[in-house]
DNA sequence: AATGAATGAGTGTTCATTCAT
DNA sequence: GATGAATGAACACTCATTCAT
């Protein structure tokens, strides 16, 4: 009896990420993932029951992922600005660090394919930094527009910045990301 | 393949925009869209030598629609401000009044489906957004961060304010559109 | 445009009964089927939508050609006697000369796929011969027994004459047939 | 092939018959015995070589078994009547008490399926009751028609009835039996 | 002996595309 | 030009069976 190895349901995931990311969620097929993850095709079966679920789990599982990583460091005693820049520049090695995972998220988000479950768990993020900026218009140190106009602009800020950066078009370093966090931060502030 | 019937040729657009937004890229079939504009599947073969053609060509025509609507009533003799102000504006509107173009560009864009011809056209907006903000900076009246930069900035401004309005989370109004469009330029603002 | 070919229709009907015949339902291969009949496999799924639709078709149209084949003759003004007789030999024949048809229907009939609807028709002879028995009871021709125990009485009094036939351990003749409808009729007599 | 665990054995002759009777002998998969016995999938070929045999031996199983109800308690010293009057009794009363194995053999005995050791074994039945219903005809108490043909008549008489007290068609007790015996053997008198 | 993991050879079905009319 | 019919090339998924432990 062979232990129901990690490595190969991480060979599945790393798989899953790498193809979506060089041909599309739309071309990606059951063979494929299994070939790159050097496994058979309805090997993929053992692990998950279907495609669908495959990319459920994959998503729910880089969502998570991502939320861990852009709380890290985060510490309540800090002031506002500080915790937000601490956010932002974790929004930004997340998108630069691990493309793979959020261009997966994003092509599943737009897909049709999300499910009720996956939906749900799409929010943890949101939540958390409502309650941030809410805080800070609290304090009135950020304008008193609706937050979701608020967090909007933010993850914008940090979706455009990373995309010119791995386009090549800038190149990252201090002075970008402090300019970066500026526009982001005038826009916010009140 | 200049086809005889316009309406029919219209009747195809329509259909694949409307089925594109309903059911996403993925789930579209020429099957479908021939049942939705009335036609026979074959007949789409007459219009389009591919489904791969059909694509592109509504993506190539709804860029260049959308760019016509959002230089519309911009007057190179007003003051830089007004005219972004007003080009920000077509933006939102077109967004609001045409979603299924943009989400199909958006879905198809975000596919590997896009042509190398296709790609090129993308950047038609991007020249002409890109000077009107280049004027801007050398007139000390924007921040001289680099030009993607800003450019994205807006851009998102724009996207994000429009999902709002359709999610249905925000209403639209002057004043909303007052204060969305103030957090924009304040991002831009030297 | 080819006109939708009969031909076809026939071929696969034909095909299907003849395999199921030669080698089980449980054999059997939506691309059998096509090879059988001449076509692409895919071909199938113009004239019925999946595996489970064609197999209710046939069972149907084999059920009603039956039907019509049994009462063929039938005259409702001779005696009763002489009716069950010219239905007997119309079983018999039936299931001599359509075997396939009649194996496919058993097949089919205890295979837990048989369709509701399809379970529905199953029972129009069995109406019709219930009222000719019935009859006979009213004139105190047949004996008194519950009508089913009667029917099931006749049909393998078919049933088993035509399988000893078909399996050459008997010879088919009149000797025979009289022997054999004696047997049943004696059975079923006051 | 000896196994070693009686109880196991026993547990996935009871979850073949049963998920036969439930679902059908073109239905059954080799997990499903599995899971219904308590076992792991693999564990089955610990005690079967394939499906193919562990279906081959259960029919075997199943027939011998049968045979052995049917001619319990059948006494040569008594008179003929009343040995196949005990018979036919047993007959019914094996198909009425051990329906699920009866299912199973009539649905792997049409299924294309049989092997050619099990045909042999089929016979058991056949020759024992032969010779009876052969010295029945030498004594001149049935009728002088060919013997499958006499043979066949009781069997159905027996499934007949059987099927019916099963439908709740019919409600078996002494009345019932006792006509329905008197349909098959009048039929058989001569 | 027992089993969880792994898989190859199918299976039914889909769908963009071609073709004869 | 328009189309119903036909199809080949996939594709997701199944399942009996094998194997290492």
């Amino acid at each position: 009896m062979r232990p129901k190895d990690d490595l190969k349901q991480t060979a599945i995931e790393q798989a899953t990420y790498q193809l979506v990311q060089e041909q599309g969620l739309l071309r990606l097929k059951m063979a494929d993932i299994a070939r790159a993850a050097g496994l058979a095709a309805s090997t993929l079966y053992v692990y998950y029951p279907s495609k669908q679920d495959l990319l459920d789990s994959l998503y729910q599982q880089a969502k998570s992922r991502s939320f861990q990583r852009l709380i890290a460091q985060d510490d309540p005693g800090k002031p506002l600005k500080a915790r937000i820049r601490t956010i932002w520049h974790n929004m930004v090695d997340n998108r630069l660090q691990y493309p793979q995972e959020l261009v997966f998220m994003e092509q599943y988000h737009s897909s049709a394919f999300l499910s009720a479950s996956s939906r749900e768990l799409s929010s943890n993020m949101q939540h958390f930094f409502a309650e941030l900026l809410l805080a800070g218009q609290q304090s009135e140190q950020l304008k008193p527009l609706p937050l979701p106009l608020l967090m909007a602009s933010v993850q914008s800020s940090v979706r455009d910045l990373s995309r010119l950066i791995q386009d090549g078009v800038l190149s990252d370093g201090p002075d970008l990301r402090q300019a970066a966090f500026s526009l982001c931060w005038d826009a916010l502030c009140a």
